[in-house]
DNA sequence: CCTGGCCTCTAAACCGATCAAGTAGGGTGA
DNA sequence: TCACCCTACTTGATCGGTTTAGAGGCCAGG
């Protein structure tokens, strides 16, 4: 009871009056055990807090009841900072019900995290991976097969069969919905302003966009580090053209934010002479001023998702089918209008 | 170098020639080794990519080379998402130069937070412990002693001797800088929109501002959940009182911008008619029109300071005294003016 | 030439669980 | 009465490291 020395299987054996095997078999439910001994031995467990050492328990290669998420940040691509935060709590509400914790590690590219990754399996460290932003020619899946590692992707599709499976947002979709919107508005020139290039969701968005010039909508998109600093650019570049969009999209929006003040302090009202809207919520966005359309989407439920497919996956001990993540929706604000005449 | 089973230091033994325990001794820089022998261990050990097994060197009660971090959340004690990312992103950044990982979990309250770190120290799992938020009354403190495990708290004051450690921002100063600055510019009402009433800083600052009725101005503190809709309706109150207060402080800058848009809705002109303020920074508060006067701390450095700290106490095996963090600085931006007569 | 001490290395116990193989004791059928 | 089976356990190997005790070999001092 008091502190001191750790409890151990033996200590609980002996208090039994039973070998440390029968105790382990009490404790996994394994046959073996009268039902009378069982109950015995777990209320002295009860009675002693007993925990188990996860440290001798991977050591067997028993669970290690834990998941890793290796996060290579300095892209940033991962948009804004509320979708991590929503994410991992997302994650971590659903893992502990399974009483299952959560391995977050920072890392700097691809290559350390696939390192990680190395690591961790090969101690036995996790159980299962969880991997987000996938590239175009990503790396990543064919490591994690011949680590024979379960895992789940969070990305804009569903995996080929084989792969990693992927908790999906349709991308095209969102870009979709949200095209689709402005365009019936009325808006007919549009200006994406995208995250990096090698983004999977970035050429998905923007294809969906380029499709649309059939309906008489042009438009054009920029490609950012997802920089504040960059949108400003961007947006100033694109009021001051001799074309200028009615309509402005931002991947994020941190950046939506930038592009709305830029656009205001070059004299243009929103929504009356420029649209802006983004393809990421967040508080902010629903609180300024103008409010700012957006797509939103539940992240947290994304993350709960994830955790659902790799716990499964972790149980059956086998590679299960992609599944669709939360439908992201329209979040119709202030910040867009039809276009005036005018403009 | 294939995959298949794990490289073992029995292994490398047998490749060298020697027993497993000359390789453990050669692998910790442990006198008993020749240098000749050691080398060429070494050697073998790098071309056969052995990896330590982390649940191997646990269950002996070695390093694990991980440091826990459970968060209480619910109570969004954390301030903003960006706080959060960018701390754990500091910790990090000096944890991975000493090949440290961060375990971060995610819990619900105090009582499981405790009960986390009970069983991260009973597993060996981490070295050490991160803790954040500290209460009036904390119990958490007594609770590491009581493991003698090593760990510190990010708060806002050092901590007495022979409590955990605190890498401290003086919160004291912190208020005086920002209350100052507005007092500096003419203001005498100020209102403080807090965050709960039971977080050390909310005293720390509503104190400051007290004192500061010497000086001819008058504070008024509310506390809040820290959401937005609470200090949208604060505000409300506020400006359409009898005695208005001519700046508005907020915890934090989700609240700010809050308080920016009802001001605005309402008429008044920022910061003509009313100043706004936040202890609080991020990017979204210099992006936005107006731009919204913070403090501005390095909280990635904060991070880094605690995980060095933690570090350290690690190596040493001991407690050692609190440190100061990096001390916030105002950065003064659109919101704030001196109060017109009018007001 | 013997003793002692140092250096380098080996053997074996150990950490705390899991699990396959083995055993004791009671019951059953022929 | 004996063979046999079943239940309810125990024994002991195992995972991959660390660590202590001790074994030889070599050299120096007396």
């Amino acid at each position: 009871m008091a502190s001191g020395k750790r409890v151990t299987i033996a200590d609980i054996a002996r208090m039994a009056g039973v070998s440390p095997g029968a105790v382990s078999f009490a404790l996994n439910g394994r046959p073996g055990v009268s039902d009378e001994t069982r109950q015995r031995i777990l209320s002295i467990v009860e009675e002693n807090h007993w925990q188990p050492s996860s440290a001798a328990r991977a050591l067997v290669g028993a669970r290690a009841n834990t998941v890793g998420f290796a996060l290579a940040r300095p892209a940033r691509s991962l948009g804004s900072e509320a979708f991590f935060t929503d994410l991992i709590a997302g994650i971590e509400s659903r893992l502990s019900e399974s009483k299952v914790s959560l391995q977050l590690r920072l890392v700097s590219d691809i290559a350390e995290e696939m390192e990680v990754h190395r690591q961790w399996r090969s101690s036995n460290q996790v159980d299962g991976i969880i991997m987000i932003d996938p590239r175009d020619d990503d790396p990543r899946s064919d490591r994690i097969t011949a680590l024979d590692a379960r895992a789940v992707l969070i990305g804009s599709n569903p995996s080929p069969v084989g792969a990693v499976p992927s908790v999906w947002i349709a991308d095209d979709e969102v870009a979709e919905t949200l095209f689709s919107y402005l365009a019936a508005l009325g808006h007919t020139r549009i200006t994406y302003v995208a995250g990096p290039d090698d983004l999977e969701h970035t050429h998905l968005r923007a294809q969906v966009l380029a499709r649309m010039a059939s309906d008489g909508v042009s438009g054009d998109v920029i490609t950012t580090d997802f920089s504040p600093a960059r949108a400003s650019a961007v947006t100033r570049a694109q009021l001051s053209g001799r074309v200028r969009p009615t309509a402005i999209v931002y991947d994020n929006d941190v950046m939506a934010v930038a592009g709305l003040r830029v656009a205001q302090e070059m004299g243009r009202s929103v929504p009356r002479d420029v649209s802006i809207a983004s393809f990421d919520d967040s508080v902010i966005a629903g609180l300024i001023n103008p409010s700012i359309t957006a797509m939103t989407r539940d992240t947290f439920e994304l993350g709960e998702r994830a955790a659902t497919l790799l716990l499964e996956q972790i149980v059956a001990g086998t590679t299960l089918p992609s599944i669709q993540g939360p439908t992201p929706t329209l979040t119709a604000r202030e910040s867009t209008a039809p276009p005036t005449a005018a403009s």
